[in-house]
Order: structure tokens, then sequence, then C-alpha cells
DNA sequence: ATTGATTGGGCTAGTCTCAGACCATTGAGG
DNA sequence: CCTCAATGGTCTGAGACTAGCCCAATCAAT
């Protein structure tokens, strides 16, 4: 916490990777994120390396990592292109340590956390702006679509929600900051049991999340998101313990 | 707030631009927050290359750039170095119209709301911590420091008050978000004349965000944070009117 | 004055990345 | 059955970036 500290934080790299490998995280963040959903194609080649800002030859190797790893599935020719085929895997507490083995314990709490604050930010900023009754309806459009779901589109779903209180901000900094922070626990998430009760107690926080905002209530909208998030990292520790 | 929204989101340029211009944000940040005050340099060429995960080539040619730009002395030998020689410009609301008006309304607003969830979030995530009797004391050091500032030091000594919150969460995302967010107004924060009953003013509301961090209170650390944080952005959006 | 450690300055060969052009495949519509 | 638009597949030459090496300058210690 020093002044050394703060330089580790600024002169930290700046890239993580080479084009490729910030390309293949890139894609696999639009798949896991739900972003572009199990069915679905990616843009056509062209149109995604302009959007990526690299090239064609880049973003082919990507895609081609991705497709050998079983996340996409390349078609040729009109009405062709690269269509996810990635499903999260089946919940089971054994994959749940082996991530976070892999991931290691300190990198777990500062991602946490990082979605803690960035989210309860994001509600509380939310709360505190007059919404127009589109927004109003977005909102609660994603909470009954959320109710509505099938055990097969919840994560995707409960990801739309918690994203879109961060899109309605109107801050592309900050839905970009949110996307990054569930990005980093998605796999963790994924991993964790669906138990009907779980189900129904987030579902509860979801909607006391959009009351507060509705209401105008910073306050409360942060309690709520907190409250949610909480347990939920709750949930993922204790099956670690 | 469509789904083609969260495409836009997640599938954006994987680069911001080239190492080089990378590298000079990255150097421009480095000095504008303080983290290397006026006087000090940089660490070697060689260390910082490393750090920076790029070829002393390419940063060799940033330090270049900023030299030519007048940020930085160079000087050979031992002892040598890259030294700051960057001090804040003179504030005037000329030069803030003109900034502004470079950056564009749209991307203001962003920033600031970013900036405000962000910083939001941290005092909130650092309230719920527990804190050890040595969190306490920096935290307590940066105020009074704060306090202590002559007009030459005090942006640089509010951006290591606001900077040490986020650092005190023990998360290391958090804390890079929150420099990101502040060296995104810095300039224009920069821009604001300081008149005497501002700092008093903004001098209650650290004590106020301090307190309230102490005494472990979630809520009124938002609330605080926030309303400084409001209370800036209202005397800059003052100067633009 | 000499020495040695530290630091910036500069060169080269090799790899990564890009822009753009052209080819191959597919399938709907005429 | 043909045609054509949309899409993935491939190649090439140029530029960006890197790793590693050695040179040049500076200054404290001797």
């Amino acid at each position: 916490m020093d002044d050394s500290a703060r330089l580790m934080t600024v002169l930290r790299p700046v890239r993580a990777g080479n084009a490729f490998e910030e390309t293949v995280e890139r894609l696999l963040q639009a798949i896991k994120l739900g972003v572009v959903a199990p069915g679905e194609k990616l843009p056509p080649e062209r149109e995604l390396a302009a959007r990526l800002g690299i090239s064609r030859v880049t973003l082919r190797e990507a895609i081609r990592a991705l497709q050998d790893s079983g996340y996409l599935d390349v078609r040729r020719g009109r009405y062709g292109g690269a269509f996810v085929t990635y499903t999260p895997p089946r919940p089971g507490t054994g994959s749940l340590r082996r991530m976070v083995a892999e991931m290691g314990g300190d990198d777990l709490d500062d991602a946490l956390t990082f979605r803690l604050a960035v989210e309860c930010g994001a509600a509380q900023v939310l709360a505190a702006t007059p919404l127009t009754a589109e927004q109003r309806q977005v909102l609660l459009r994603r909470l009954s679509d959320l109710e509505q779901a099938t055990l097969e589109d919840y994560r995707r779903l409960d990801t739309a929600f918690h994203l879109s209180i961060a899109e309605l901000t109107g801050s592309t900094l900050l839905a970009t900051t949110c996307a990054d922070a569930r990005s980093r626990v998605s796999d963790l998430l994924n991993a964790i049991p669906m138990l009907q009760v779980n189900i129904d107690h987030a579902a509860a926080q979801h909607q006391a999340i959009v009351d507060a905002v509705l209401a105008g209530d910073p306050d409360a909208a942060r309690r709520a998101v907190c409250e949610h998030l909480e347990g939920t990292a709750a949930l993922l520790r204790g099956f670690l313990a």
C-alpha cells in the first residue's frame, strides 16, 4: 500500500499477451457470457476482424483454436459461419476445486471483490438516475425472462440481467468493466450445482434489486446487490471448504 | 440496450492502439497521476520494459516522444534516467472547454459515471471489510498528507488519497480500474481553478469518507464518496455552462 | 587520474501482425 | 440446372515488434 504498490499498479504489463491470445480470450468471453448464444453464429470474419481491430489472419487463428477446443463449429459457404457449440458443463464440485487451484486463491478473492465493487457501484448509479419508461421496461423484461428461464438458459439470462444494469447507466466503460468482472468468475459460477432453493433465493434478491432501482433508492440498491453477490460468493466458498 | 448493444460491448477492439501508443498512454498515466512525482525518475529502461512487457526499442520510442513533448528530461550515465519535468498547467476555463471539446460530451459523461461507480464501489467494499491497524494508519496518513498539502502538491496527494481506498481493498483489479477511471478525468480536474472554498469543502468530504470507512458503515461510505465526486462533477460542469 | 558499476543509445536478425487480393464452397432463387 | 451473393480459405509483401548484443556516457569510490 506504499508508493511502490502504486508503481506496480500503473506500470503493469501493457498487453496481456499477443494478439492471438487476446483474441481467443475475447471470443471465449462472448461465448461464455452467452452474448452469442449456443446455436447462433459469430459475425462474418471480415466484420468481426474489423470490430476487434485485428487482421483476418489473426482472427482465423483464434477461431481455429476455439474450433479445435470444441467451442465453435465452422461452416463454409453462404449462410455459413462460426456457430457456437459450447454449453456450460454439468456442475460438479470436483471441477470447481480444480479451477480454483488453477486460478489461485488470491486471484479468486481479487475477482470476487472486484465484481462486488463494480456491480454495487453500477446499481447505485442506476438507482440514482431518473429512468425513462423504456429503461424500466428493459429492466423488468430481463427480470421476467430470468424468472421463466429453463435450467438450460438460466446462467445466460442471469448474466444478461446483471449486465443490463450496467448497460442502462449509459456508461460504456462501466458496462465493459462489469462484463469483464463477470467473465472472471463465470466458469466458477457454472460449476456450482443449481439447487431450486438457491434459484428461489436468487429470484427474491433479483426482485429486490429491481425494486430498489425503480424506487430510486441507491442505498437499497447497493445493499441488495451486495447481499446477492455475497450470497453467491459464500456458496462458492462453501463448495471449497 | 438490446442484444446488439452487448455485442458491441464484448466484441470491441482487442487493442487500443499499437504498442508504442499504449506505452505512451501508460507512462503519461504514471506521470499525470503523480505516481512518479515531478523531479523523480522512471525506473531504468531495462527494468521498465520488462515490467511493461515490451521491448526496450518500443519503450525508448515512447520515452522519446514524452521527452519531445516536455514531460521528461532524459540523462545518460550512472545516476541518470528519465526525470519527470511535467507539472500540471495553471488552471484556466479556456483550456477546460478545449479539452472537453476534444473529448466529446458523451465520453465525459461516460468517464464521470464510471468513476462514480467504481470509487463508490471501492469505498463501500472497504468499509465492509475489517481493517488492520496498519490499514487504518495508511488511510489516516493519506488524509493528513492531503490536509497539509501545498497548492503545488494538492492534486497529486488528492489522487494518492483516492487511489489508496481502492488499494486497501486488496483487489489489484479494483485498484487498476480506479486508477484508470481517475486518469480519464485528471486533465479536466487539473484545469479547474482551485479556490480555498472548494478545498475546504473537499477536506470535509474526505474526512467524512474516512470516518465512514473506519466506522465500518458501507452506506455512509458510499454516500460520502458519491457526494464528493458529484460535487467535483458539478464544479466541472459549472465551468462549461 | 583510474576504475567499475549503472545507465541511456543503437544495431541486427528473426518473428508477429497486417492489408489486400484472390480462390473455394455453399445454398437460395430464378 | 444455373447463377450469384455471402462466406470461409489461402497467399504475399510490407511494416511493427522483439530479443539480444555491444557501445557510449556519467560519476562515485578509490
